[in-house]
DNA sequence: CAATATTATGCAATGGATTGCACAATATAA
DNA sequence: TTATATTGTGCAATCCATTGCATAATATTG
């Protein structure tokens, strides 16, 4: 328990070096496995090595080559369980090949978003993974990671900027397929809720509603769709707003869960039956939705493959050196049915 | 959208060196403000520093110093509700400190948890926040965190190594003022669903629900405690066990939500009246526990407040160099009152 | 065996910042 | 004005691994 503990240095090319009588240079090579370096000094240093549980240095390796084997991963917080998972796809892809994942969190601000970006930069990662910030408005700190010759790549939310990949959910084919589900029960009178359209997101996954629609011959009215917030109230604001004009639908598709939440909350109090009466799905199968009573159809996005897919891209770019490598790959989000919009399910259990 | 972007070099000390003809001896002194360099010189560096928006390279400053101004923080798996949220605690406490944090997960492996420490110490971090896996036994790699001289806190799950600090919840508090809660409701007949008691955390929930029985002069009955993993479906053998065994309790306490809410499934669809009959009270206050239809009174542990404290504690550490400081910090949890357990509350809306 | 081709190693600079020691420039005292 | 004290800078080594160039050691060929 001494308060002076011996902290061992630790070992160093040289100390490789003196042991075997050789220069720095020569363990340096045979660590590397040059060719100009001969089989039994390699295997003399290999050996030594090992004894003396010697590692690389990353800091006098990064400051010699400008690379570091760390890349920047930036999320806008990462204790949403959607990104979360991303992280843990990433890591999971890019752990094995000896790279280190510095997360950050933007909190939504285009500040601190820059601010980040920045770190990563004089970190000198050898690359960067995003999801933008909401608030975002300006790309030259995308740009900046650009002219440093870096991989950049965006997922789920992106920007436009050259020479940089993306790895998105196909939002529209998430809204047709939550449509179509809902026409496949037997629905015609789909009411459908959106969050701001001014994100990319939301707007695909109405063009996917629209398009469902479309495609069975049922017209679209606009009266049917409303604006919310990504939350419960808002969802019960909706429902409320639906009932008191007794608008009449048999089915209402939310481009979020905890609107359908809200929704279903607010209708139950009301003594609607769903799915009976109304159906609800809702969009991210968010881990609550099988946890409710009445168990929530949703799309399921699959953010841990997004992040492997997004490391994967990565990978690509870093391995093709100089070429020009633009992904922009969309990954098809999954129907997760379960009892809120079954019109014809027995009852849970 | 040239291929070979025009890459531009980082300025270095020797470049405001040149441009100011001094050296870069002096632009180092200058930039940290040492009293050796006058007023003027250090004007001119700074400005100069400015100009060419010059920072200090981390690596040179690692390979120099042997610090890093990183930590690595150790959790099981970071998409899980508690540990991400103790992990917004950490950088919200250390960013602003100039400190990164280097995030890794253990999977609740020994040997991924030992490899992780080992390129943690490979890295040269300044000190290891780490909450241990489950299924660790050993403790070495833990005591090469401490031979190195680094601050080794431990946070949520312990294990004893002399010099570390933790930081964890008070359990036995929890499982106190949660029992409590029930006897104020009337209860007496208090039935506990345990987690595998070998772990502390579960071990001392149940110490606290003991001692309120205690203080409160109810005798402890075995027979009402029942064993159970820390998921939904296990929740519901419990309370089918507790139904078909015509087992006379008022009221229930689950050392986990996912138990908590099985049981709430299981009792609902056998037509048991929550809290009516039954009160139900949960533990840790997942997301879900408000989402539900019957929402569950549940013990908030704060993870948030547990991570900036664990923050707090390395920095103390680091500050006080070659001092002894062992912290072994308890933080209380809250009780959160809903629907599940109030006998005499109002229904839900 | 001498001369050339191969192969294996060493030397020294590099990357960027820090710091003990030496020395120059200026200020103060005599 | 000269000797001494005070302040401000420069020199060069250091942290650790890499790598172009020079050279030593060995192998090959005539």
């Amino acid at each position: 328990m001494s308060n002076f503990q011996h902290v061992k240095k630790k070992p160093t090319i040289y100390d490789i070096a003196s042991k075997l009588n050789i220069t720095a240079a020569t363990v340096s090579r045979a660590l590397n496995d040059s060719e100009l370096i001969s089989k039994k000094t390699k295997k003399m240093v290999l050996e030594s090595a090992h004894e003396l549980s010697y590692f690389k240095n990353r800091h006098a390796l990064a400051l010699k080559s400008g690379r570091t084997n760390q890349i920047g991963l930036v999320v806008p917080f990462i204790n949403r369980h959607f990104f979360s998972n991303i992280i843990m796809g990433v890591e999971e892809e890019l752990y094995p090949k000896g790279y280190q994942v510095m997360i950050f969190q933007s909190n939504e601000s285009e500040k601190k978003e820059q601010d980040v970006v920045e770190a990563l930069l004089k970190n000198q990662v050898d690359g960067v993974l995003i999801s933008v910030s909401k608030t975002t408005r300006t790309k030259s700190h995308f740009n900046k990671i650009i002219e440093n010759n870096l991989p950049l790549i965006f997922f789920d939310r992106k920007v436009d900027v050259d020479n940089s990949s993306s790895v998105e959910t196909d939002d529209e084919f998430g809204g047709k397929i939550a449509t179509q589900h809902l026409i496949d029960q037997g629905c015609s009178q789909i009411a459908y809720v959106t969050v701001d359209l001014n994100l990319n997101i939301y707007k695909n996954r109405f063009k996917g509603y629209k398009k469902a629609l479309e495609a069975n011959n049922i017209d679209f009215n606009s009266d049917l769709v409303f604006q919310a917030n990504s939350d419960v109230i808002s969802g019960r604001k909706v429902a409320r707003q639906i009932l008191s004009n007794d608008i009449k639908i048999d089915s209402i598709f939310c481009s979020s869960d905890y609107i359908a939440l809200g929704v279903i909350q607010e209708l139950k109090d009301n003594n609607v039956d769903i799915p009976g009466d109304i159906s609800v799905v809702g969009f991210s199968n968010e881990p609550f939705t099988e946890l409710l009573d009445l168990t929530l159809t949703s799309i399921e996005q699959n953010p841990y493959e997004i992040g492997k897919s997004a490391a994967r891209v990565f990978l690509d770019q870093v391995n093709a050196k100089d070429a020009i490598i633009e992904h922009a790959i969309k990954l098809k989000p999954k129907l997760c049915i379960r009892n809120s919009s079954m019109k014809n399910s027995l009852k849970p259990h």
